[in-house]
DNA sequence: TGCTTTTTGGATTGTCAACACCAAAACCGT
DNA sequence: ACGGTTTTGGTGTTGACAATCCAAAAAGCA
């Protein structure tokens, strides 16, 4: 009906941002997903986002409809990070070595923290889950992806042979990620890194029991 | 200093309850583990709380001091019903056929619940751990607690001898609860018991590969 | 330079939820 | 039956927090 030249925008007009725009954008998805990580959702207020952000009120609202829309974006950023961060290790997960190094990196990453928060993912899917079915979707297709990298892992290693037959890295890299979950929530909840590195030792032993190169007992 | 006579009672004096107060506070209890099951603790407000239980505002403060009292009970209550509750369940761990009977328990109780609301136990424990330090540690006592029944079990399996020398029940029990809080997780936020069935599944296949039966191929 | 659009500031509003208060009713032991 | 205690109802207060509004400043663009 319109006149419009220039790019014709979808319905939904996402209005243009300047380079200035995109950077407080970002800066308020940043403040706002480290302190839902550190406080959870509900106690992250706008107004600590707010002032991590160094903005005014306004602008919250100016780049984002309203407080789930901000949320969306967070899992959006924290899945980028987290997931996507890990892909190219994920992708080493074909020898058992590969396996080890990535469970050193969480125990250690975890330590690091003082076991607070648990994982990024995991966490927002678990508080917003009843109370926001958008955001359950989005950590859904997040927790698939990651569950795709892990399979990924797997797969070659069963391609290369070094895994056996009768294994299904499928149901393998499933295991794996439920099992890193709630290992991450035992110890976000005890404040103790002892039941991820019990629990990723043993998931890896499984996984190496599968291995041609045979079982082997269970390091102390 | 004063001349009490009667049953002296310690410092944080709890005032007596008569029997139908007793019903009331349990009635409180009841309605608020039901609403933050399934709503989460954040979303469920002392409102709902006082109109599903039936009783009047002033109520809800004369036997809790605050929300988060309310809390506390409400954690209390949860590890009672369902790691009470499974305490028996869980003493039939020691064979094989114990394990996936309980397997099956647990996800035909997901599908019955259509995967909402995930583990009383771990859901309020990832909401509140990083909110509330005190309710933190009463979910941290409580995930103990369970991680014992199963321990338990685990022992009773490697005491008659079926389960092998090298196999360490203490870290079997670790593992079996942590993916079993991640399985929860993994099937509350995808809405499928999918992740739940693979996930036990593998772990008691895992189990069953360290019994003197000897390691079996994994199950389609 | 002038025009439009984007970005920003800050004050304000309205809602909702936790919690306090007070007085009445029911209950309990004696 | 009586005095003290527990239980209950309804209402009021307060603070916090999400969300709105009105412009003004800055930035892009011709």
């Amino acid at each position: 009906m319109s006149t419009r030249r220039s790019k014709p925008r979808g319905s939904a007009a996402p209005p243009r941002l300047t380079r200035k725009g995109a950077e407080t954008r970002e800066r308020i998805v940043i403040a706002a997903a480290e302190l839902m990580f550190e406080e959870g959702v509900s106690s992250t207020t706008l107004e600590d986002v707010r002032e991590a952000a160094a903005v005014s009120s306004s602008q919250i609202y100016h780049y984002f409809a309203d407080k789930d829309a901000l949320i969306r974006a967070v899992i959006a950023y924290q899945t980028q990070r987290v997931v996507g961060g890990q892909e190219p290790l994920l992708a080493k997960l074909d020898t058992i070595d590969g396996l080890r190094a990535w469970r050193d990196f969480l125990v250690a990453h975890e330590r690091l923290l003082g076991c607070r928060g648990g994982c990024p993912i995991g966490s927002l899917g678990g508080e917003l889950a009843e109370a926001n079915p958008v955001a359950r979707a989005d950590v859904a297709a997040a927790l698939l992806r990651w569950e795709s990298g892990i399979r990924l892992g797997l797969f070659a290693m069963a391609g290369s042979g070094r895994l056996r037959e009768g294994a299904d890295p499928s149901r393998l890299a499933t295991t794996t990620l439920a099992a890193l979950q709630g290992a991450l929530l035992l110890t976000k909840i005890q404040r103790d890194t002892t039941p991820l590195e019990i629990t990723l030792d043993t998931i890896i032993e499984h996984i190496a029991s599968l291995t041609n190169g045979g079982p082997r007992t269970q390091t102390e």
